[in-house]
DNA sequence: GCGACAG
DNA sequence: ATCTTGTCGC
């Protein structure tokens, strides 16, 4: 399902294993980042008018290590449902900031394996570019599946800001130093903002207007929303395979 | 040395 | 992320 397979059928639904490094200590995980970093397009400029955009969350059961990813495609236009994944797994990593990712990446890339449908766009639950060593989440699947990706964060994990206007679609810089490593964009009249970073294949410009596209109601984007409604309903209920 | 720190 | 009660507002 993934760009990067489509070349061996017997093995298409694997991610190569060079880009599968699963790393055990933190300094491994850095390093792993430190690789892949290279490899992230962030000119873009990504699909202006993607025909299905995904959106992916995982829900952690209580205790801690076991957890539900969901993939759900949306209609771009319409931001019906057309395809969904959900897979039950384990945590894969502890939590370090800046080395989240290394915690649901297996887990999202089997759900995303599992789509009938495939995505042209990843809206990612947290930061891409924004990241200390510049290779958050939405970077890290982005160039694993080949898949242009943004990220979109509820709260910050570096850089600084100016709030921006009241107004759906103000925004302003979010800086880490001298760079520009994301925006804080407003997506609802009077909400609080949230962090939008290029994840792959995609400038800044776009990303914000495809995080504005997709929020039409809400704080967040629908991609989001359903992504986190679905991991969380099948966790509670227990309707995916592999959970207890 | 002391905070901050995606989900 | 998840643990948790009520509360203000559409």
């Amino acid at each position: 399902m993934t760009e990067l397979t489509v070349d061996e059928p017997e093995d298409r639904q694997r991610t190569p294993r060079r880009l599968m490094a699963n790393p055990r200590t933190v300094a491994e995980a850095e390093a792993v980042q430190d690789r892949l970093r290279p490899l992230v397009d962030l000119v873009g400029p990504g699909p202006t008018t993607p025909r299905r955009v995904a959106g992916l969350d995982v829900a952690y059961a209580e205790d801690g290590q076991r957890l539900v990813a969901a993939v759900v495609v949306l209609d771009a236009r319409t931001l019906a449902v057309v395809d969904s994944a959900v897979v039950a797994g384990r945590v894969a990593f502890d939590y370090v900031p800046g080395l989240f990712a290394f915690r649901e990446l297996p887990t999202l890339l089997e759900a995303l394996d599992r789509l009938t449908t495939q995505p042209d766009l990843l809206v990612c639950d947290g930061h891409g570019f924004a990241h200390p060593r510049r290779f958050g989440l939405a970077c890290h699947l982005g160039v694993l599946t080949g898949l242009p990706a943004i990220g979109v964060g509820k709260t910050p994990l570096v850089g600084q800001w100016d709030a921006p206007a009241e107004q759906r679609g103000s925004w302003s810089p979010l800086r880490d130093g001298p760079e520009t490593v994301g925006r804080v964009l407003r997506t609802q009249d009077g909400v609080k903002p949230v962090f939008v970073s290029v994840g792959h294949r995609m400038d800044l410009d776009n990303a914000c207007a495809r995080v504005l596209a997709s929020s039409p109601r809400y704080r967040l984007p629908e991609t989001t929303r359903q992504a986190d409604q679905l991991c969380r309903t099948a966790l509670a209920a227990r309707i995916v395979d592999g959970l207890d």
